[in-house]
DNA sequence: ACAACTTTGTTTAACCAATAGACAAAGTTG
DNA sequence: CAACTTTGTCTATTGGTTAAACAAAGTTGT
């Protein structure tokens, strides 16, 4: 049993982090703020700032304006002190971003992605990894860990459950990749690295409570609760896509029927009586821009699924925002407007008045970056209290 | 700005409650056991027992079994140290019980409701907790604290924001009871009471992340997870029962359409082309003991659509169990083959394999339970800490 | 220009909880 | 009955936070 007990090192990490997170987010900001902001005693946030200095993980920008007294000493978070690198996997494509510890975007590769056993794979990442580390400056703590989104469920030491797109299960993904790189790895289904990278760097900046949609060839959503990702009991708790929203709709390659999948992603375009001009989500909006009616009537007809299928969520989740990403969101132009009217339509009030729905901030790059924050939030190691009401 | 600082305060307080945690888990358990299982050291340990002795939430109940040396000295929890008051208030009647700090119910009474202005029921409840009182044994800590389940949504401060089915709008429950007794009062919503009463006293005891679903004259879910019940960004979030499951069905009166209560509740009684003999559960029960067809057609069929609910939200939550609970699971006998079935033909297989569905232990007590665990858990002061994976 | 006040940050001594290790207490076993 | 074991307490030490004093570096009013 490996419960967490109180000592006096515990304690030192609890306010380390306190104050690291403090400084993250009022930079500049002077000892006496972080002091005040915290709740710590001033002898306390002075020496612990010492030692983050010591870590090169917080710097002294000089002197602030005074406000009637001693001038400040501005203290700087340091997002140079290190490097992470996030990974998305996709069905026929890879691609990484190697960013600093604030998740400033430094470099970025990819690669096409051909065959799908396990080893071809984790060479190929292993390959855009190396690569994207020979770009890295040099810093103090240098690459602190390497992050990944891959479509499919994963349990908490890194193991790919089961990606039924790649055609993957039970895959120690972390694992192979920490042998071959000596670094440590972390594994998230993508959805729930967009929805991470959306609240920490996009659209949800400001939310604690999100939901994140991922629409592409499947859906998938990422769910945070309190500033926090939720996984379900076994590693995974985001198969919205596979939720009923016909009780006798079509039959779903999952067992289901009438899942929400198959009429507000990618899979919808095998569904049309009229054929579309094109199965490509990036082709049909060159035909809706040409102003094709049919392409543009299933993309309403998507917003309208997309609409019922967001409802329910919001209904069942009470997020403060519904952030909608993944290839999908690229047709934003025609799925908008009849999207939100379904939502208005269709939530409770309670759950409308302060809700609202936007699309992702960081485009094609949430999964990238919220990976990459998964290895950065990892390496700062942030510990919470809570004193749960019930 | 309250954040939770670390000071030695707050390492007593946690290692205070995880001994007690401890103990009241594994009960009778030795010190040096304690010890063991927490990985604090013996010292620690003796110290803060000794407290808790003082305190009387334990209690040394004489030498235990030698294993081939000095005989352990065994501790108990002490239940009787104080009691808690759980309520619960439905549309037409209000009930409650008094129970010791063990969960163990003492004395229990209910009342009818009739009129549900403010004053009324707040009026009611001071009554009602008041007769309690007076049975309570003497007791060091005597009543710590009340909690009350009620049929809406409630925010962290006691509010109710809204209860339809009472015709209530921002009613500072907590805060009118408070004034009145003098005690600490916890309100939850309904269905996340009874989570927590089968969490911790019924079918879930086993589980850490666990679905409850309370069916009656709606729909409520509660949602435990990581053994803590979940609560949405304004307080509450299992609005279940507006969740669509057709999504051109009829028009409910959340403004929504095809939501799951209408077709798997008790509202699915005002729906049938065939009328029923019956309007109220307890009556249609007897009705199909008796053989009548129409009757258990209709649960067969509700049976079937509260299947296709649990569906979404087992494929949404991964739960390893689902518990059904509230005045309909009395039906069980007509609801459970069709529910289990479109359940298991509907899931994912990742998520079927290693969940169960069952009913709830605790019956028509769950949510009273649950409301006194809230006050009796606010008192014994849990704190958790947590290092995130991401 | 200068005394009085403010604000920032550091130093000092005290406090307190956990801990390792010694020790005392109370067993068992050959 | 001596040697060993297990349980629980005691003691000195460690290492963190803290309040309060203090030092440093400003501003402001006359």
């Amino acid at each position: 049993m490996t419960t967490i007990t109180g000592d006096q090192a515990l304690v030192k990490r609890i306010n380390t982090s306190l104050i690291l997170d403090t400084i993250r987010r009022h930079a500049p900001i002077s000892r006496a703020s972080v002091s005040e902001l915290t709740g710590l005693n001033k002898a306390t946030v002075s020496n612990l700032v010492q030692e983050l200095l010591n870590n090169h993980l917080v710097q002294e920008s000089g002197p602030g304006a005074s406000s009637g007294g001693r001038k400040p000493r501005l203290l700087l978070f340091n997002g140079q002190a290190g490097y992470a690198i996030g990974l998305e996997l996709r069905v026929q494509q890879m691609t990484a971003v190697l960013t600093d510890l604030a998740g400033r975007i430094v470099a970025e590769d990819e690669c096409p992605l051909e065959q799908h056993d396990t080893d071809s794979v984790t060479a190929g990442m292993v390959a855009i990894v190396r690569r994207l580390m020979q770009l890295a400056p040099q810093s103090p703590h240098g690459i602190v860990g390497i992050g990944a989104g891959v479509p499919g469920m994963v349990d908490g030491s890194g193991t790919v459950l089961f990606a039924p797109n790649l055609g993957w299960e039970m895959v120690p993904l972390s694992q192979l990749l920490e042998e071959e790189l000596g670094l440590p790895v972390t594994i998230d289904n993508e959805a729930n690295a967009g929805a991470q990278g959306e609240l920490r760097f996009g659209a949800g900046r400001d939310a604690s409570h999100l939901l994140y949609i991922s629409a592409g060839s499947g859906i998938g959503s990422g769910i945070i609760i309190n500033g926090e990702l939720y996984k379900g009991a076994r590693g995974y708790a985001g198969e919205s896509g596979h939720m009923t929203i016909e009780s006798e709709g079509r039959s779903c390659s999952c067992g289901n029927r009438g899942c929400w999948e198959l009429y507000a992603s990618e899979k919808s375009y095998d569904n049309e009586e009229f054929a579309l001009p094109s199965k490509r989500t990036s082709e049909l909006i060159s035909y809706a821009r040409q102003g094709h009616e049919g392409t543009i009537r299933h993309f309403y007809k998507l917003g309208h699924y997309l609409g019922v299928g967001i409802t329910n969520l919001v209904n069942g989740f009470n997020p403060q925002s519904v952030i909608i990403g993944g290839p999908l969101s690229d047709a934003r132009a025609w799925l908008e407007d009849t999207m939100q009217q379904v939502v208005a339509q269709r939530t409770l009030p309670y759950h409308r008045e302060r809700m609202e729905i936007r699309f992702a901030e960081l485009g094609s790059r949430s999964t990238v970056i919220g990976a990459a924050y998964s290895a950065i939030s990892q390496f700062l190691g942030p510990v919470r209290v809570s004193m749960p009401m019930n």
